[in-house]
DNA sequence: GCCGTTTTCGGCCCGACTGTTTTCAGTCG
């Protein structure tokens, strides 16, 4: 019995005892007991007791047990046959639960999604006790966008896959190089899989140990240049490996990059000159294949500077070539200017994000944590906030050669005042307004927010403007032109969230934001260590948008980018 | 269902807000 299997039981039993309306503590202690196993890293065969195991005990040990011995849980299928699979996907809209949906199920016979579209086209959800009109209308809404939703999955359901598959294949002994291509990286927000090169001499040993060692639901193909998988994931996903020849390296890593768009004129400027582009090199008109050692001798070969993936779009990479060297890279980041420590929400102290931005080679940074209205996030009052500062402040003198400045994530209330009064923020050196509350406000309520955040002069930046999540929630829909506009008259940055959840804003506001002149942040909102790595994320999504280097905030040196927080002090 | 006792039940992270009702589930981070 596997691991993972146990893990996707004990979460598949939460789901269903959710869609029975069934206690939500007893619910969510079947998903914590799922996380205990998938946060340990023994095996199953190395616990001797899983009960010893915190969240834990009897119930869900017992389901272990069931599974071990029988190869199934019986409480999953006496579960499975009360509660129909057709509620599952309504888990998924807004604005109704478990609770919710049990009562439709047990007082209208909903089964499905049709069923419910019908009941509520039939104005039969508004007789029932905590439903009414509107939300016959909210639930025909959400059925709607449900359906237009793609198969395409978010970068950030994916990012961690990719993570573990290059783990995997760094620790082969076979594999000279490798690397991830495809939709995932040109930095797209969905992707229908996972591609990646991998360059061996060992093609036998490679796809042995690739089939071994990673959890598969099926094997779609297994050959000596490719293999297909399907993961056995909450979500399954595929994952292509084209197995290549050190020489073959860099055109199959272009070919398989795409876009299909970019390849297609590749191969017409090719062909103009009398050759012919393949994922295994460039032939020409007497036969002979010429490889590369990497993309950017590709490119050469053809007179066109090194392509990033993410603009590769078969458009305006070919026509404005000699703009390719002023799009930023990861290497020109100097700074983070938005991340959570434990005085709030975060995983690390101060000292430990401070130190492992130095290790990234930063210059400064800013400390962000929640303001004081964010009382689930542990949001700081201005007390805590002073004390903060002396841990900056302490952090500072240990390490001369890079400075934290001391800021805030400061919330924008639901009524449209700032969390903070005047005095506390004009003591901090960097001050980002967030929207995290009441995003079902109509538009003009939420730009009086933003409007408030916008003049006040001590605020220097808003957070993940439209509040998005990929493929998960719109945002609150502000007016982007007119966000655009404030920020310029009031001087105001615009953050690229470069969390892979968020990416907000997103390719199109970006565009509009450089056509107006106004300064982006690239930052990772970092909870954790971990997450600074989503700055890499953050620069290649925004290379899409062509954003200039020099419009980066976070590009700035240390003396641009203190000129710039001071000047209304 | 799990945990942890001032051992066998009460709390489980939380407080404001929305839409619905007149007490509450769902949503935000």
């Amino acid at each position: 019995m596997n691991k993972k299997t146990i893990i996707r039981t004990l979460e598949k039993i939460a789901l269903y005892m959710e869609l029975q309306g069934e206690n939500p503590f007893k619910v969510s202690a079947f998903r914590k007991a799922a996380a205990a196993l998938e946060g340990d890293e023994r095996s199953l065969s190395e616990m001797e007791d899983v009960t010893k195991l915190k969240g834990i005990g009897k119930g869900t040990a017992a389901v272990i047990e069931d599974l071990m011995t029988t190869g199934q849980s019986s409480l999953l299928k006496e579960l499975e046959e009360v509660v129909p699979k057709g509620l599952l996907p309504l888990l998924k809209l807004p604005g109704l639960g478990g609770k919710k949906i049990a009562k439709l199920h047990q007082e209208l016979g909903i089964d499905s999604a049709e069923s419910l579209k019908a009941a509520c086209e039939a104005c039969k959800v508004r007789e029932l006790a905590g439903f009414a009109a509107k939300t016959e209308e909210k639930i025909l809404k959400e059925l709607a966008n449900l359906a237009n939703r793609s198969e395409r999955l978010p970068i950030w359901q994916l990012e961690p896959v990719v993570l573990q598959i290059e783990a995997l294949l760094g620790s082969m002994k076979e594999v000279e190089r490798f690397s991830v291509a495809g939709s995932f990286r040109r930095a797209a927000e969905t992707s229908k899989d996972i591609d990646f090169i991998v360059v061996t001499e060992a093609v036998e040993a490679v796809r042995e140990q690739l089939l071994n060692k990673l959890s598969i639901q099926e094997v779609v193909a297994a050959g000596d240049t490719k293999i297909s998988v399907i993961l056995d994931l909450d979500e399954p996903i595929s994952v292509d490996f084209r197995l290549v020849k050190d020489a073959e390296y860099a055109t199959a890593l272009h070919h398989f990059t795409g876009s299909k768009d970019h390849n297609v004129r590749m191969r017409q400027i090719a062909k103009a000159r009398g050759e012919k582009i393949s994922e295994y090199g460039v032939e020409q008109e007497d036969g002979n294949v010429l490889t590369f050692k990497d993309e950017a001798a590709f490119f050469a070969h053809f007179d066109l500077p090194f392509i990033p993936p993410s603009i590769r779009t078969g458009t305006t990479e070919f026509d404005k070539t000699e703009d390719i060297h002023t799009l930023v890279k990861l290497e020109d980041i100097r700074a983070d200017l938005h991340m959570h420590t434990t005085w709030s929400d975060g995983a690390y102290s101060v000292a430990e994000m401070g130190k492992a931005l130095i290790a990234r080679g930063y210059q400064y940074s800013v400390i962000t944590d929640h303001s004081q209205f964010l009382k689930v996030a542990n949001g700081l009052t201005p007390e805590r906030l002073i004390k903060q500062r002396a841990e900056i402040e302490a952090f500072n003198k240990a390490h001369s050669e890079f400075h934290l400045y001391a800021g805030t994530e400061m919330d924008i209330l639901p009524d449209g005042t700032l969390d903070f009064e005047d005095e506390v923020l004009k003591e901090l050196d960097f001050v980002i307004a967030s929207i995290h509350s009441s995003f079902t406000q109509s538009q003009e309520k939420i730009m009086a927010r933003l409007l408030t955040a916008m003049q006040n002069p001590y605020v220097h930046m808003i957070a993940h403007p439209t509040g998005r999540i990929i493929e998960d929630r719109q945002g609150y829909n502000p007016d982007m032109e007119q966000l655009i506009a404030w920020a310029k008259e009031y001087g105001k940055i615009l953050e690229l969230n470069a969390n892979p959840y968020r990416l907000d804003l997103c390719v199109e506001h970006l565009e509009m934001a450089m056509v107006a002149g106004v300064p982006v942040a690239i930052n990772t909102d970092a909870h954790d260590i971990t997450h600074l790595r989503f700055m890499d994320i953050g620069v290649r999504y925004a290379n899409k948008a062509w954003l200039k280097k020099d419009m980066i905030v976070n590009t700035w040196t240390r003396e641009q980018f203190e000129a710039f927080i001071r000047r209304n002090k």
